[in-house]
RNA sequence: GGAGCCGUAGCCAAGCGGUAAGGCAUAGGUCUGCAACACCUUGAUCGCCGGUUCAAAUCCGGCCGGCUCCU
């Protein structure tokens, strides 16, 4: 019988070294849940896995979108959920591993998503009260703060477009069994990796990288860290100091957000504690537990 | 040596006599669809000393520190 492991780490913690290390050693494949680094062209800032990196092993959902291409959560859903039913049919182990944790949970829990769910509607003519006492008449146990504007809005659009006021139930049953484990770094050595990493991306040509793409103008480079911010230095708005800065403190706070959604999201976590001296040893204490 | 301006939380900054706005950062948190998103919560007695006043960050004097100009 196949396992499947869940490797939830913060960016930077190093997941990525430590999942191809256990895969060798549990003969599993990989399958990526990272948002970003589904994405083609996009590297050096998103600290994409080289295939040297992958020493071999199979990686899946990585590294094949465009980046003017439409994937949503549902999509990945389902491809995933397809590879991992044709791997657990063939008895293969499967790791997943990255940062986005909201995909990781529609893969594996009973998240009841629709196809082609699109955002039709932004509600630009009502003011953000008017929205929540919207979305307050159709449901009104929902937690969206007024403020929260784009919640609310998807909100009120899920509902046009499904005919269902969701509101966050039954979505905690595991559709997939799956043990669940963390890399725990304490705060002032991932961010100490965090800001080398980020230089160590500037000295390895991510200005090139980014001012490559930004002329090609993708939306999407305006919303990943490391592109946004060199965008506002290719437009003349921040110098390139600023930039760096600015990546260096928005990867400090997605990283800090990760950890909060991380543990409120995944009950059954097994913390990890990592020592970088030694990563052997937590390969073996996951590898150990998962027997 | 003289003249002027300035000194408010880690940073920027409002207030100009009635008991310290705001922004950013930091820290904590929320979370079913563009999720490396969006949102919530979070701090000081105002350079120091003295004076005037019922009351001073706000007025006066001295000192310290910074900036600009003049000789």
């Amino acid at each position: 019988m196949s396992k499947i492991i869940v490797l939830l780490g913060q960016t930077g913690s190093g997941k990525t070294e430590i999942s191809i290390k256990l895969a060798k050693k549990l003969n599993a494949q990989i399958i990526n849940s990272d948002k970003v680094q589904m994405y083609k062209d996009v590297s050096i800032g998103v600290s994409k896995t080289t295939y040297k990196e992958m020493d071999g092993i199979k990686h899946y959902l990585i590294d094949f979108l465009d980046l003017d291409q439409e994937y949503s959560i549902y999509d990945y859903q389902n491809d995933g959920r397809k590879i991992l039913n044709t791997l657990i049919k063939n008895n293969i182990n499967v790791i997943i591993t990255g940062g986005s944790a909201l995909y990781i949970k529609a893969l594996l829990y009973n998240y009841d998503l629709i196809a082609n769910n699109k955002t039709l509607c932004m509600y630009e003519d009502l003011s953000n009260e008017e929205l929540k006492r919207k979305v307050d008449i159709i449901n009104s146990n929902n937690l969206i703060h007024v403020n929260n504007r784009k919640r609310l809005v998807r909100f009120l659009n899920n509902y046009h477009n499904t005919g269902k006021a969701i509101i966050n139930e039954n979505n905690s049953t595991p559709i997939y069994e799956a043990d669940f484990y963390y890399l725990d770094v304490p705060r002032s050595i991932l961010y100490n990796r965090i800001n080398t990493r980020v230089d160590n991306m500037i000295n390895s040509g991510l200005i090139d990288e980014a001012f490559l793409l930004y002329n090609k103008n993708y939306k999407v480079l305006d919303t990943i860290i490391g592109y946004k911010e060199l965008n506002k230095y290719f437009k003349n708005e921040i110098s390139l100091q600023e930039a760096i800065l600015l990546i260096k403190q928005n990867t400090r706070k997605y990283a800090k957000r990760q950890e909060t959604f991380f543990k409120h999201q995944f009950t059954n976590i097994k913390y990890i504690t990592l020592d970088y001296n030694d990563t052997n040893k937590v390969i073996n204490d996951i590898y150990l537990s998962s027997l």
